[in-house]
DNA sequence: TATTACTTTTAGGTAAGCCTAAAAAAAAGT
DNA sequence: ACTTTTTTTTAGGCTTACCTAAAAGTAATA
C-alpha cells in the first residue's frame, strides 16, 4: 500500500524530472513540497525500500519503472477529477486545483474507469493538461510560452503552466481560455510585457503572465 | 481542523446513538471500527477536549449538539456520495460503501452541494436511508425488518440494515431492491426463515436475511 | 588551494493514531 | 456480600511523517 503522501511524493518527482530530465535535487523537492529536506531525504530512502525511486546519496533522486507508472496514476486521477469537476460539476478553472489535489487519492480504480467513460474519455484537462491512458500513454503536444513568441506570430492557447488561484482568475477576468487565438502586436523591451491581439481586442500583459500561458506550436 | 479518524469515530458514534438512544460503550465502538478499546478512549478524551461528544469515565459517550452536527455533515456527503455513483457511474448497490467511506472525507464545502444539486437534491440514498439536507434535518422514515411482519402481512421495500456486499449481491440476485412489493406467505418456527412473495414469485430467505431488509410501516 | 557558502544527511524529538499488558472499576453470578 | 467476569482505563511502545540543529559533503570563490 502507497500513502498519501508517498503519491505527492511521487506527482512532484515526475513533474520536476519531466521538466528537467535531471535527477531531482532534495531542496528542490522540499521547497515545492513545502516540507524540510531532512523530511525528503527520510521519505526519499523508504520510496526506494518500495523500488519506487533510484537514490543516491547527494545526488538527488528519480522515478524508477514502478514509480513512474504510480505517478502517471495519479496524475491521470488528478487530471480526470478536474475535467470532471469543471463539466459535470460547474467548477470554475480556478478552483478545482485543490479538490483534485484531495480526489487523486481515493483508491478505486472502477471509479476512475467509471469517470473516464462518463467524461468520455478526455485527452486533456480543463487546464490543457494532458491525461495519461489507463496504460500510462500520453500525448505529449509541444507547448511553448506566449512570452517565448516572436512579433506577429500567432497561435492557440493549450494550457498554462502555473495553478495559482489568481492567476486563472485573471485569465478569466481577461476571457482568456483553452482555444483562444492570439496574435502578439508589440514587445515592451523595458519591463518584457506585451501586447496581444485576441477576440478582436487587445490587451497589455506582463511577463508573468505571458510566461504562464502555453500555445501550441508547430 | 477535524481528521478523518475524528470523523469515522463521530459517524459512529452518532449512527449507534441513533439506535439505542443510549450512551456509547467504548467497546462498542472498538468493535465497529475494528480497533481496541484502549485507543477508543485515548480518542474520546480528545473529542472531548474539542466539544465534539460528551464524555464520563465508564459511563459511554454521546454527540455534543457540534459534534451531530459534524456526524450528520459526513452521513450527507457519504450518501450523496453513494447516489452518484449508483446514478451516475453505474456502480451496484453492493460496491458503492468502499468507494464512499473514502470519499466522505473530501473537504469542499461547494463539491457537495455542486453533487447534490447535480443528484437533483435527493432525499434517500441506495440503500434507502434518508439524506441529510445541508442545514442537517433529516426525515426518519419508520421502518421495520420483514423478519417483524405478520403472516400474510404486505410492505414496500424501503431499505437494507446491513451493508455488506456479499448480503447485497444476494439481494440483486433474488432482484430484491428498493420499491419492491413482497407479502409474508409462511414462517417456518424451527429456524425462523420465511417464504415471501414478490413480482409474482415465491423465494424462501434466512432469518438473517429477513431482519436486514427493511420494509415502510404507517 | 583554502575558505566560504550552500546542500544534503544524520541525530534526536514530536504528534497522531494505533497497539499490548496490566490495573482499576463496574457488572454478574453464587 | 463477596468472588468472578467483563468492561474500561492507564501505562508504556510503535510507526508515519513531520520538525530543528548539527555534522558532513559538495560547489563556488577569493
Amino acid at each position: 500500500m502507497i500513502t498519501k503522501s508517498e503519491e505527492n511524493y511521487l506527482k512532484t518527482i515526475f513533474s520536476v524530472f519531466m521538466q528537467t530530465q535531471n535527477n531531482v535535487s532534495t531542496n528542490e523537492i522540499a521547497n515545492l513540497l513545502e516540507t524540510s529536506p531532512a523530511s525528503v531525504t527520510e521519505m526519499v530512502k523508504k520510496l526506494q525500500e518500495k523500488n519506487l525511486v533510484v537514490y543516491e546519496k547527494y545526488n538527488g533522486v528519480r522515478l524508477s519503472k514502478e514509480g513512474e507508472g504510480k505517478a502517471l496514476a495519479i496524475i491521470r486521477k488528478h487530471r480526470l477529477w478536474e475535467t470532471f469537476l469543471v463539466r459535470k460539476l460547474d467548477f470554475s478553472w480556478s478552483e478545482v486545483h485543490e479538490v483534485a489535489e484531495q480526489l487523486e487519492h481515493i483508491k478505486s480504480e472502477k471509479l476512475i474507469d467509471k469517470l473516464d467513460h462518463l467524461l468520455n474519455y478526455p485527452k486533456y484537462d480543463p487546464h490543457g493538461d494532458p491525461i495519461p491512458s489507463k496504460s500510462g500513454v500520453f500525448k505529449f503536444q509541444e507547448r511553448i510560452s506566449i512570452f517565448e513568441m516572436d512579433l506577429n506570430e500567432e497561435g492557440i492557447i493549450m494550457g498554462v503552466s502555473l495553478d495559482n488561484k489568481d492567476f486563472l482568475d485573471y485569465l478569466t477576468k481577461l476571457k482568456i481560455g483553452i482555444g483562444t487565438k492570439i496574435k502578439v502586436i508589440e514587445q515592451i523591451k523595458f519591463d518584457q510585457s506585451m501586447k496581444i491581439e485576441y477576440d478582436s481586442k487587445i490587451e497589455h500583459i506582463s511577463k508573468e503572465i505571458s510566461e504562464n500561458i502555453l500555445i501550441k506550436i508547430n
